[in-house]
RNA sequence: GCGGGGUUAGCUCAGUGGAAGAGCGCUUGCCUUACAAGCAAGAGGUCGUUGGUUCGAGCCCAUCACCCCGCACCA
């Protein structure tokens, strides 16, 4: 199999796709480990495409799923898909319209029919897609919300809560979004401020036209909702109004006649102290009303025009109808006065409509008691949040929660299983469909047509998607799941309810752990959308970049802000190091053609093994060790960076570089060495990447000798044996000198194809073993021809000098040296040592640093004051030779 | 109004008590046969302000400034 000169991502994707489900990797199998791990994918709805949020989400769990699989667990991930009740009805009904239909004129069942088709090809577009991000969820285990195992969870939850007194029916205030024509919960609100005006209207009393003031003035931002008052409210303790109590008042433009009420909860500091008093459209006046027995008058339709009880203003839709109740008023000379006032608007989180407070008759749960469950199973740590500072958030959140109110007035749905006997208004909620009423015997029963909240349903999914309420072999094996992996933004939709209905239900915590995410923004940090114009498809990235690259540059950019900044140009950065890995991996073939990795584990512990093997392989274990940890602790982006940085600087910069000149001795054992080394290395590092990278790390693995199985199913690496501090210690003396030298070459404008001379001078015996040990290492990474180590050498005439540690480095020149160049550049560095060193013996000259800090950190700083008057002792000798030889 | 988070290199971000880091971008020189989707070298930061704690602060505490994000019934 040829390697290509370039990475070519399309044709591996499709093949290892294909291979990886033919052999059935994705689903459960024991692994070496007793133990599961499970997890449940957040549904993306039916409506439409998989967006690059969605795309983040899914390749964050694949990243662990496919590492606990590697270490060995037994693990299922569940994909799924949600029924989004008002969304995908819209979309439907939409499509429908164009189409010239209505779904009235369709009917109930034959809209639902029309969903369900829909669902059938979005759906399972939906899955396709998701596989073209390499995740290695359980297929045959895919669900949806609305599939009749999870209908039957739904029921058997509604009705459970309902006997126990959690669900109640009532009249409410709710949120109404006038263009779905459903009831929201609270959250499905998003409040903004918007810039508005505040009117003071006069409401005249009745017969006193005789009094001087002969009026009362309300302050309102919503004058059109005069048609539905009731009365005008003050505080009690108003010295203004007390003498008024028990007068009334006209309504203007409606003339209905208004009793003044006095409620504590009129802030007399605000507008006039006076507050009109609508029940049917305002959470607070619906309260006064009940606490005073008003009358309730809904002035509006469904779609928000004005109805009936608007009298001449009917069918006017309520911001016509504003324009012209506020002009009218000012015809009557009822309008005191507008002020611009900014407050809050409510608009419907799906569709922006501004949300219409609406008195109707709704389903709710009761939520206290289960929230504070689901804030004692947080604060005792069965539930641990990643990163942690979420918990802060859901607990807020759970300490101020209102009952749910759960009925939508749509078609798509868990419809409730609820009958109404129409002869003696009985409720019956029961688990199958009844033919008579329980009570009267009647057989005029028809069930509720309102459905639940989607969320409702979702909530009940780590369980509901493994048998619940059947308690099943699945279900006993991998509840409570694992993990849970989603966004911030439905911490409170979803996640605190799962919470919540999990423990109520299946007496355990739904999932042990969960990491939220932030959701992906564009580069200016924005929340894309199609308004917006920045939206990124994630399956053109794949198309551009390739799967792998893609998937890395998600979880390389991950930060903990709100939005991360994605950027398409960032991707290709990534692909670059899928490049690199190719190519290095290519290099690592190319030479281990006569290699078998039978005697690996001996070549690899044997005294043979070279000072750069010893290191590298000592970056690699600690390398492996900080993945691990990252990746347990969901820390993505730094385990991310972590092998990109091992696998580029380390290994290939500096490791296989190495490693060419002994490659070239055919025949000899240290050549078999560095094979092993390289093999070694190289497998390690694709098993470490392969949770992030799955497609490039299956390639080239599969070509790698000895392979018998996927990568997905070897074994995580252990990271066995530590670091060898040592080795690191003289290789990174080795790398400094090397780095100086190139440094020199540089700036010296050596050209670098010319071999130079390098002479290095130490006082130090271990230094000079070391170096003579490793002058290979140098006289390679330098081009360099001839190299003297030596302790007494003299400093050549003509040469351009540096130093490390206490070595003195010399590169011989035999053209003259732009002596001025070489003082500036020594001058610098002299610089930085002084300021160090000033500061450390500062630190040393005080008696309370002596005293009081560590004995470790004094005697570092010794040390460390050592290393730098000698270094500065070198340079200050240096400059002045310069100076001389001017 | 209440609460949370942030302010570190041109950009995006790591860094939680002992010598300021990465990626990208930028500058310079190189096709040195794994890779120009590359190699080597380099420039660039009083770590938002003012105080405090400490032998020692980017890191802990307080303050102010600015930014972001939640939550809240003042009509």
């Amino acid at each position: 199999m040829e390697m290509e000169k370039k990475y070519n991502p399309h044709p591996i994707e499709e093949k290892w796709e294909s291979f990886w489900e033919e052999k059935d990797y994705f689903s459960p199998h024991p692994g070496k480990r007793k133990e599961t791990f499970s997890m449940v994918m957040p549904p993306p709805n039916i409506t439409g495409v998989l967006h690059m949020g969605h795309a983040f989400n899914i390749t964050l769990q694949d990243i662990v799923v496919r590492f606990k699989r590697m270490q060995g667990y037994e693990v299922l991930w569940i994909p799924g898909i949600d029924h989004a009740g008002i969304a995908t009805q819209n979309v439907v009904e939409r499509k429908l319209q164009k189409e010239g239909f209505t779904r009235e004129k369709f009917g109930r069942e034959k809209f639902i029919e029309r969903i369900w088709q829909w669902k059938e090809k979005y759906g399972e577009r939906i899955f396709h897609q998701m596989r073209k991000f390499a995740i290695s969820c359980s297929w045959e285990d895919k669900a949806f919300t609305m599939d009749e195992s999870h209908s039957r969870a739904v029921r058997e939850v509604f009705i459970a809560l309902y006997e126990q007194g959690y669900i109640y029916r009532g009249d409410y205030i709710i949120n109404w979004c006038p263009r779905c024509q459903t009831a929201l919960s609270d959250i499905e609100v998003e409040y903004e401020d918007f810039p508005g005006k505040l009117y003071y209207i006069r409401y005249p009393f009745v017969n006193s036209k005789t009094e001087d003031k002969n009026y009362i003035t309300v302050a309102t931002t919503r004058p059109e909702t005069i048609l539905g008052d009731t009365a005008v409210a003050v505080n009690p303790e108003d010295e203004r109004y007390k003498k008024w109590k028990g007068k009334k008042l006209v309504l203007p433009l409606v003339g209905r006649v208004l009793p003044l009420i006095f409620d504590e909860y009129v802030d007399p500091d605000f507008g006039t102290g006076a507050l009109k008093v609508t029940p049917a459209h305002d959470t607070q006046d619906f309260l006064i009303g009940k606490r005073h027995n008003l009358a309730l008058i809904n002035i509006f339709n469904k779609d928000a025009t004005i109805n009936e009880k608007g009298g001449i203003y009917q069918g006017f839709e309520r911001y016509r109808c504003r324009k012209k109740i506020v002009e009218d008023l000012k015809n009557e000379g009822c309008l005191e006065k507008m002020e611009d006032y900014t407050y809050r608007l409510g608009r419907c989180y799906r569709c922006e409509t501004s949300i219409e407070p609406f008195l109707s008759t709704q389903w709710f749960i009761r939520m206290r008691e289960l929230a504070e469950d689901a804030i004692g199973v947080v604060k005792e740590g069965k539930i641990k949040f990643y990163p942690e500072c979420w918990e802060r958030n859901y607990f807020d959140w759970l300490e101020k929660i209102h009952d749910w109110c759960i009925s939508r007035q749509i078609w798509w749905g868990h419809r409730l299983p609820v009958w109404y006997c129409q002869d003696c208004g009985e409720i019956i909620v029961t688990r199958q469909e009844p033919t008579r009423c329980k009570k009267c015997s009647s057989s005029k029963i028809k069930q509720e047509e309102d459905v639940l909240d989607t969320w409702f349903s979702s909530s009940l999914w780590p369980f509901s998607t493994l048998g619940w309420p059947e308690a099943g072999e699945k279900f006993n094996r991998f509840y409570p799941t694992s993990l849970l992996c989603s966004g911030w933004d439905i911490l409170f939709f979803w996640v605190a309810r799962m919470v919540m209905m999990g423990i109520k239900f299946t007496h355990k915590v739904p999932f042990e752990k969960v990491h939220i995410h932030p959701l992906i923004g564009d580069e200016k940090g924005e929340k894309m959308s199609k308004s917006r114009g920045n939206v990124v498809d994630p399956i053109d990235m794949t198309k551009k970049y390739g799967t792998d690259a893609f998937r890395f540059s998600l979880v390389a950019l991950k930060t903990e802000t709100p939005y991360l900044r994605f950027s398409p140009d960032r991707v290709r950065g990534y692909r670059n190091f899928a490049n690199k890995i190719w190519n290095v991996s290519r290099f690592v073939l190319m030479n281990i053609g006569d290699f078998s990795p039978s005697n690996l584990t001996r070549a690899l512990s044997s005294n043979k093994l070279q000072l750069c093997d010893r290191w590298i392989l000592s970056r690699c274990r600690k390398s492996v060790k900080d993945v691990t940890l990252h990746l347990e602790t969901f820390e993505f982006s730094q385990a991310a960076q972590r092998i990109y940085q091992f696998i580029w600087q380390e290994f290939c910069d500096w490791y296989v570089e190495l490693t060419k000149s002994r490659l070239r001795k055919e025949g000899g054992e240290d050549r078999y060495i560095a094979q092993a080394v390289l093999y070694q290395v190289l497998r390690e590092s694709l098993k470490l990447l392969h949770p992030f990278m799955p497609f490039i790390t299956e390639d080239i693995f599969q070509r790698l000798p000895g392979t018998k199985e996927s990568i997905m199913i070897s074994n995580w690496p252990e990271g066995e044996g530590g670091e060898d501090k040592e080795a690191e210690e003289k290789m990174s003396l080795l790398m400094e000198i090397i780095v100086e030298i190139r440094t020199i070459r540089a700036e010296m404008e050596i050209p670098p194809q010319k071999k130079i001379e390098v002479i290095l001078r130490t006082k130090s015996p271990e230094h000079m073993r070391i170096l003579k040990e490793n002058s290979s290492y140098i006289t390679d990474l330098v081009h360099a021809e001839n190299l003297v180590i030596a302790s007494d050498v003299e400093r050549p005439k003509i040469c351009a000098s540096g130093i490390a540690g206490d070595i003195d480095v010399f590169v011989p020149l035999k053209k003259v040296v732009n002596i001025e160049k070489e003082k500036k550049r020594l001058y610098k560095i002299f610089e930085d040592i002084e300021k160090e060193l000033e500061r450390t013996e500062k630190k040393l000259t005080s008696g309370e640093f002596l005293q009081k800090a560590p004995a470790e950190v004094v005697e570092k700083e010794k040390e460390k004051k050592a290393q730098l008057i000698l270094k500065r002792d070198k340079l200050k000798k240096r400059l002045k030779e310069l100076t001389l030889s001017l």
